[in-house]
DNA sequence: CGTGTTTGACCAGCGC
DNA sequence: GCGCTGGTCAAACACG
């Protein structure tokens, strides 16, 4: 298994630099005491229903616009999936029979081209296919990897993903194939998870670090706690790394976020039907949502851009 | 003083 | 068998 994503740091819900979204309007957060404060204005009881329903519609709003997105998210995965499919199809077996394991590994980090055409999570039908013929003998069931492209400050060195839980790190190594150090951590959180993270810059953006996940957590994620703990200096990204990570990539800057904006809008054939658009969004929607993972991790998403959005004290 | 990080040493797998 | 490489260990160190 080997799952490939995209996530910005900042878990940026927004997947275009023109925010729609009215996720930054001012905060209307009921204060302890009942009463809406709005820029510490007390609110009567009619002010405060009357903002609790603008409230209401704000959310309403949002919430239409999420889905929106969530729907042209899916019509590029899909869009991108197909055009994956084809590609696969024309490529010749040669390339996909590396025989070394430290071959896929450089191959694997070949596959940041995957982000260059915004190719989320895809990297696995090749390399799951890869990993059964190339290591037959050895557990197939060992590890669950999964692969997350995060973008950070080209200047940031610290090789810290925040992704919820707590890592431990234990190693560092400079390897051949690319001058930017290797980070390796262990889950912290629980003595017996086996979980390992693998980080590195990508030899192509050194503002993009990869991170390996090896495993499977055996226990809950932390609490999301303050943003102050720990190394994080943003809020923490909360995305479930264990198993077939379904990461969230709404960055709005990062290469494939534009790229699949671009492949939207061009590559893809224009579905002109507004009906056949509208069922192949809901299946698309319908698919992604059954998923837990997908929605633990929407949910996480959201709750951290909230906490993130709460009024400082 | 406890906890986490750094970093050189060591080990195992693989190719030649 | 040897050398190269990635992964891990553990002592030293830093920090709160």
């Amino acid at each position: 298994m080997d799952t490939s994503s995209w996530v910005d740091t900042s878990l940026d819900l927004n997947p275009s630099s023109d925010r729609t979204l009215p996720l930054d309007t001012p905060k209307k957060e009921p204060s302890g005491n009942g009463n809406l404060i709005v820029f510490g204005k007390k609110l009567s009881k009619k002010e405060e229903s009357g903002a609790l329903v603008e409230e209401l519609n704000r959310v309403n709003e949002e919430n239409k616009k999420l889905t929106e997105m969530l729907a042209a998210m899916c019509e590029s995965y899909n869009a991108l999936q197909s055009q994956l499919t084809n590609l696969m199809s024309k490529i010749p077996e040669k390339e996909l029979s590396p025989s070394k394991k430290r071959k896929s590994e450089s191959s694997n980090n070949n596959n940041n081209d995957n982000y260059n055409f915004g190719i989320i999570g895809n990297s696995e039908s090749s390399s799951t296919d890869e990993d059964s013929c190339k290591k037959p003998k050895e557990e197939i069931i060992k590890d669950k990897v999964s692969r997350v492209y995060v973008r950070t400050e080209a200047s940031d060195t610290s090789l810290v993903v925040k992704d919820g839980y707590q890592w431990r790190k234990y190693g560092q190594k400079v390897t051949r194939d690319n001058p930017s150090p290797r980070a390796y951590f262990k889950c912290s959180f629980a003595p017996t998870c086996p979980v390992k993270k693998k980080v590195q810059r990508s030899i192509d953006d050194q503002s993009v670090v990869i991170a390996t996940y090896e495993g499977e957590h055996n226990h809950l994620p932390p609490p999301q706690m303050e943003p102050t703990s720990g190394s994080s200096h943003r809020g923490s990204a909360s995305l479930n790394p264990s198993g077939p990570t379904m990461t969230l990539d709404f960055g709005k800057t990062n290469p494939s976020g534009s790229d699949v904006a671009r492949i939207c809008s061009s590559s893809q054939p224009k579905m002109d039907s507004p009906q056949v658009r509208q069922y192949l969004v809901e299946q698309m929607a319908t698919s992604l949502t059954k998923d837990p993972k997908f929605t633990a991790a929407l949910a996480a998403a959201i709750s951290g851009r909230m906490f993130q959005q709460s009024p400082v004290e």
